[in-house]
DNA sequence: TTATTATTTAGATATTTTTCTAAATGTCTA
DNA sequence: TAGACATTTAGAAAAATATCTAAATAATAA
């Protein structure tokens, strides 16, 4: 886990569709995998880069594993960005 | 251009040093270098990746460029974030 | 218990990305 | 104008990533 994790998870389209899916609630692998043209396996490739990027959770239920939003890690970068919208002038050790 | 050329833009630590660096105001490629311990060239690429997605502008002012932050893209995906973590739950097409 | 279904793991391949060195471009200064 | 400086472009090598097929695991259903 870490911010490099969160933003290398974020940087595949795949994977943000997959978090877009999972805004309306819990799904299970199989479901995720109907509105995409990949293999199961690459599709659990990317539920495991999500899951260690922490935005995502998982619970075992039967035969099937639900998929759900965690959107805790989001709200580390969403602080970063809005960091970076903010005047930052007195920061540097050099002004001009 | 676009959501993909940002979300892998921003995936990049050295790219998001640069963004970090830029909050205090314009610097010229080399400014930047000096931060690093990479070679002028693979500065550039980053700063021509970052430029691409729209993340931040250039000027050229004699024998320097000067970049500043842009932060026009990042509310874009601020927006995006935002919308993953409302509740969707009606949205969705099969409802348990 | 055997077959079937859901999902992951392993290993291979193709593509993309990062970085480098060397060379090109443009600007300033002596 | 000649040389030095700041930065980019071109092209190559190394590392990381996405995807696939085949096999493994685990749970249910027949």
């Amino acid at each position: 886990m870490g911010f490099q994790d969160s933003f290398k998870a974020l940087s595949d389209p795949t994977r943000r569709e997959i978090l877009t899916l999972l805004r309306a609630g819990p799904l299970a692998a199989g479901e995720l995998l109907e509105h995409f043209s990949i293999t199961g396996a690459s599709l659990s490739h990317h539920l495991s880069i999500l899951k260690h990027a922490g935005l995502i959770d998982d619970e075992k239920k039967g035969k099937y594993i639900f998929y759900t939003l965690n959107t805790t890690v989001l709200d580390d970068i969403l602080r970063w960005m809005m960091s970076l919208k903010e005047n930052h002038e007195g920061d540097s050790d050099h002004e001009k």
